[in-house]
RNA sequence: GCCGGGGUGGCGUAAGGGUAGCGUGAGAGGCUGUGGCCCUCUAGGUCCGGGUUCAAAUCCCGGCCCCGGCCCCA
């Protein structure tokens, strides 16, 4: 029998899950916060709705569905873009979340999967930067929300009109180009300028001590108004409201519908980007009428893979109390159980009869911050002992009392 | 798709042709009213499929999966 798990699909265990959905849910509540809807699309799209703006390769990453012109989504732009082609009644601009998942079908690495989690905010309609602005404060914010120290982070901007007249000017234009220096950060200069002086021989040297030229955002700035007076004027717009931002010139990301800024964040040296995004302009017209658009994509994995490394423990139970009985006293344990699920208080019940000693590991194993013991005795006075593991203290109380007490 | 390294109870490991052992975790009891210790017992394993051999965890072939890396990352 087969045990395993299909190639880069993953099971999460109970605490690991634990952990996963209350990130997803602070995330969710910082888009919230920033007054973005929830969108909902179906995990499958048909074909050429996915393929509309791909090339051959990237076909190849879809999970095709057999016999059917479908197959799995692979982001959750193309989803949004075919949404809103289809409803142009949409009041704009249109601000959407989603968190959830897509399936790419390649090679598992470090930290990719063939099914992952995408945290996507998109705002359409907006062409102004305003929107991009708004986006980086939410990118810090919900970093910040999920606990993750800012201090070494970086706020890299870019935009796509200087790259393209930069890489026009340089007589440079193509995939290959943008490829390569976006791989600065990875193989380093030299590594950067190893792979442009294949393909372009002399002046590969000077092109990239173009792009290395510019020490502050201000020195890039002079250099990008040289190429483009467009790009100059988005990127001051939005450094001028969050100061925070750098420019790196050889910043390129590399979904192809980018048409203006793009934003990436990395929060240390030791693992890449966790957020990324950027304006496409273009794609929405694709599926209907063109719209100016601006989105960002949390890296939800990368996230998760960051916030583990913090966290050892494996407990887990997302219960406070666990209540235990000695005896025949499963209905009393219940009764009081009952009456604190009432209450809101996230309770377990032990279901068999077992040494108190037994139950008492257990509550410690799993994790639970309170039990409370019944028996005979409690039964016949309607009272329970409610004990703190911690603390190591135990007091008796009514069990009136139970429905007002503080946990 | 390609190039390396690897896969032994849930987890971590030992045995490198000849009895699958240890630790930890799990369950039961010691001890059915007070916990993380201790003791005893129980369950649980050679990734899958072939081949060589009297005999395979071990050697060979194929596959699957994991970990790096390349390509790619819309």
């Amino acid at each position: 029998m087969e045990i395993n798990t299909p190639k880069g699909f993953r099971d999460f265990h109970p605490w690991e899950e634990r952990i996963r959905k209350e990130m997803l849910e602070k995330i969710e509540k910082t888009f919230i916060k920033y007054g973005f809807s929830p969108l909902s699309t179906p995990a499958v799209e048909f074909l050429n709705v996915l393929t509309k703006k791909s090339g051959k390769e990237i076909e190849e990453q879809i999970f095709k569905i057999e016999g059917e012109e479908v197959g799995l989504r692979f982001d959750l732009t193309v989803p949004l873009a075919r949404y809103v082609g289809g409803n142009l009644n949409l009041y704009k601009p249109f601000k959407r979340y989603v968190i959830a998942k897509v399936w790419r079908n390649e090679e598992p690495q470090k930290a990719r999967y063939r099914e992952f989690i995408q945290a996507d905010v998109d705002i359409v309609g907006v062409k102004e930067q305003t929107a991009e602005v708004e986006l980086l404060f939410l990118a810090k914010d919900a970093l910040e929300s999920l606990g993750f120290s800012l201090k070494n982070a970086r706020f890299l901007l870019n935009n796509r009109k200087f790259l393209e007249e930069f890489a026009k000017h340089f007589e440079v234009n193509s995939g290959f180009f943008f490829r390569s220096i976006d791989k600065l950060d990875k193989i380093g200069e030299k590594g950067v300028l190893n792979l442009l002086e294949k393909e372009y021989g002399e002046k590969a040297r000077k092109i990239l001590g173009e792009l290395k030229k510019g020490k502050n955002n201000e020195e890039k700035l002079k250099i990008i108004k040289e190429f483009s007076e467009e790009a100059y004027e988005e990127l001051s717009f939005i450094l001028n409201y969050f100061k925070k931002a750098e420019i790196n010139l050889s910043l390129v990301r590399g979904l192809d519908y980018y048409t203006g800024s793009i934003i990436e964040v990395k929060l240390s040296e030791e693992i890449g980007s966790v957020v990324g995004g950027g304006r496409y302009d273009n794609l929405i017209g694709l599926y209907g009428k063109e719209e100016p658009s601006v989105g960002l994509s949390l890296g939800f994995e990368r996230l998760f893979y960051l916030k583990m490394k913090e966290i050892k423990t494996k407990k887990y139970n997302e219960a406070n109390v666990y209540v235990c009985f000695v005896g025949e006293n499963f209905s009393y344990a219940l009764e009081v159980a009952q009456v604190l699920r009432r209450k809101g208080i996230a309770t377990d019940i032990n279901y068999s009869k077992r040494s108190l000693r037994k139950q008492l590991d257990y509550a410690n194993n799993m994790g639970y911050k309170y039990v409370i013991i019944v028996g005979d005795k409690e039964r016949e006075e309607k009272s329970v002992v409610l004990k703190d593991l911690e603390k190591r203290e135990e007091r008796r109380i009514k069990e009136e009392e139970l429905s007002s007490i503080k946990l």
